[in-house]
RNA sequence: GGGCCCGUAGCUCAGCCUGGUAGAGCGGCGGGCUUUUAACCCGUAGGUCCCGGGUUCGAAUCCCGGCGGGCCCGCCA
């Protein structure tokens, strides 16, 4: 069975005894730099794959996503070199929200990398998702929960001491974080005194400050906020990452004070693995505050949000999933092999067959599952680097339509296929195809090009041999050229295929010539090798 | 000190939950094309399943103990 519905069942058994109408997931992030798409996998996806096989046997689930946007700016090095020069310095310690964008374009810190994460959210998922701040949530239902904290402060600190043996918060403990009114650090304060159920007093140990804030003006401890957030959204279901699953961490001490002190009986969870990224220079695991991997946006420009859940879903939660963008053509690969399993176009494989079948269908962004045209990634990625670049994706479906990849009367989700393949196949090229991959057709022969030409006449000869090649297809070229070259020594036929390539696209070797020359104008290819 | 993941064909990994004669993709090699090759198609993989014990008629698969690699937490953020 695939893990997705193993992991389910065994949700829905503790939705089904908590016994609710409407259920509650919930996912957090922390925006303290750049938006990775591993975020996406165990707070996002993760939750509305299981709450969209939930949905189909019946139960009601909302789903949300909560910014902790409260918490600290720790200013990490990558994150201070977000701003110019030492200009960062002042806001270490202060709420994310707080923080300046240092772009300057958006109101804030948290805006400003949000923006390439949060609008992607819906195409990468059903779209089902709510957003929501701990900021608001201050000012909101978490206030009620916060009041309660503090009323218990005793009993919480008790149990919290379990926790730190060895570092104990004094009795008078309050486990609240004001945001220092003269240094705007949240990282620093403590809370002396509960002035009303509203206030505290505190002092900063930073600048010294004393003062009086309300609490919505501030946080949770760590080890509370967490527990806090689920009796304020009554949360039912929430995943997390490993850094929270090690015993005696935020997810056990969460658990204890959600029962102990508030009453609340804990989400089920799942705790799963991150995402990492491989670059030129190894492997790492993508970091939001150290700037690494790439963002939900960046993913889109090169491959479909389906191939991205298909990796997610291929992959059990609690292993490392590597992704590296120069196998992103054999992603594809492997997820139209998962389709042909899926729609019964490939004979049965037993259960590993199956549990791909299953990602595949989990894959979808709609309960519609269509399959789509096969076309190899590096396919498109040739096409759209031979043909001019005006109206290079019609005429790449025109080819495409040619060489049986596409219908000749697609249907409409079928062409959209095709033409976004072709996008972001180009895009691929770009960025991150290596260079044996990248090809240009020349304009024209350049004319070091052409003096450098040892077999000008056998080139040119074979303008008329292709001209007789009717239709234009791979083919007919294929044959023509095997049989143009039929009397050449192997070391003859060498230098021929590479003065061929030279005067097609600069340089010595290439794609088989036969596609190559299929794609481009045959009347270009006829006149560029007459008129050498 | 505690916990998690991984160790199976050159590479990446599936199979381990529900024990029954070792698998896939990629690469490589061969062929389609007496030929450049990097699209596409077909064919081709014999590897101490990390090691050692145990359970079993039978273990890659379960249990125990190691070794190696990666990571998280360590009660400050």
């Amino acid at each position: 069975m695939h893990w997705a519905d193993q992991l389910a069942s065994r949700v829905a058994e503790e939705l089904r005894a908590r016994g609710k109408d409407v259920y509650i997931f919930n996912g957090g992030l922390s925006v303290s730099g750049l938006q990775h798409i591993g975020r996406l996998r165990g707070e996002i996806i993760l939750g509305e794959i299981v709450r969209r096989i939930l949905e189909k046997q019946g139960l009601r689930i909302r789903q949300y996503i909560t910014l902790y946007t409260q918490d600290a700016w720790k200013g990490k090095k990558p994150q201070r070199e977000a701003f110019p020069k030492g200009e960062g310095d002042r806001y270490v310690g202060w709420p994310l929200i707080r923080v300046p964008d240092p772009h300057g374009c958006h109101n804030n810190w948290v805006d400003h990398y949000w923006e390439d994460f949060g609008p992607y959210i819906e195409k990468f998922t059903d779209g089902r998702i709510e957003v929501i701040t701990t900021t608001e949530m201050y000012r909101g239902p978490l206030k009620q929960v916060v009041k309660e904290i503090m009323s218990k402060k005793e009993e919480v600190r008790r149990i919290i001491n379990k926790y730190r043996a060895r570092k104990p918060y004094p009795e008078g403990w309050i486990p609240f974080e004001p945001i220092c009114a003269k240094c705007g650090r949240i990282d620093t304060t403590r809370s002396t005194r509960i002035v009303d159920g509203e206030h505290v007093e505190y002092v900063c140990d930073n600048c010294g400050h004393r003062g009086v804030a309300s609490i919505e003006e501030g946080k949770l401890n760590w080890r509370l906020e967490w527990a806090g957030v689920w009796k304020a959204l009554n949360v039912d279901f929430e995943p997390f990452g490993k850094d929270h699953a090690a015993p005696g961490g935020s997810r056990d001490s969460c658990v204890e004070l959600s029962r102990e002190i508030l009453g609340y009986e804990p989400p089920a969870g799942q705790p799963y693995e991150w995402v990492a990224i491989r670059t030129r220079s190894g492997v790492s695991d993508m970091s939001s505050s150290g700037f690494s991997g790439i963002t939900p946006r960046e993913w889109l420009q090169v491959a479909h949000a389906e191939i991205l859940r298909f990796l997610y879903l291929s992959t059990p939660v609690m292993r490392k999933v590597v992704i590296n963008p120069l196998d992103i053509p054999q992603y594809y690969s492997r997820y139209y092999r998962a389709m042909r399993l899926h729609h019964k176009m490939e004979g049965q494989g037993g259960e590993e067959a199956v549990e791909e079948a299953r990602s595949y269908e989990l894959a979808q962004l709609t309960d519609e599952v269509r399959p789509v045209p096969e076309i190899p990634y590096l396919h498109a990625a040739l096409l759209v680097q031979v043909l001019p670049r005006e109206n290079r994706v019609e005429e790449a479906v025109r080819r495409l339509k040619r060489s049986g990849h596409l219908p000749e009367n697609p249907e409409p989700h079928q062409l959209r296929w095709a033409e976004t393949l072709l996008e972001k196949a180009a895009r691929w090229v770009e960025k991150y195809a290596p260079p044996n991959l990248k090809i240009t057709v020349l304009d024209r022969v350049t004319s070091e090009i052409a003096e450098s030409l040892t077999m000008r006449d056998r080139l040119r000869g074979l303008a008329d041999a292709l001209e007789r090649v009717e239709p234009w297809t791979e083919e007919g070229i294929k044959q023509a050229m095997i049989q143009y070259t039929q009397g050449y020594t192997p070391q003859e036929r060498r230098q021929f295929y590479r003065e061929f390539y030279e005067v097609f696209l600069g340089r010595d070797s290439g794609p088989r010539a036969a596609p190559l020359l299929a794609v481009l104008d045959k009347r270009m290819v006829v006149e560029r090798l007459r008129n050498l």
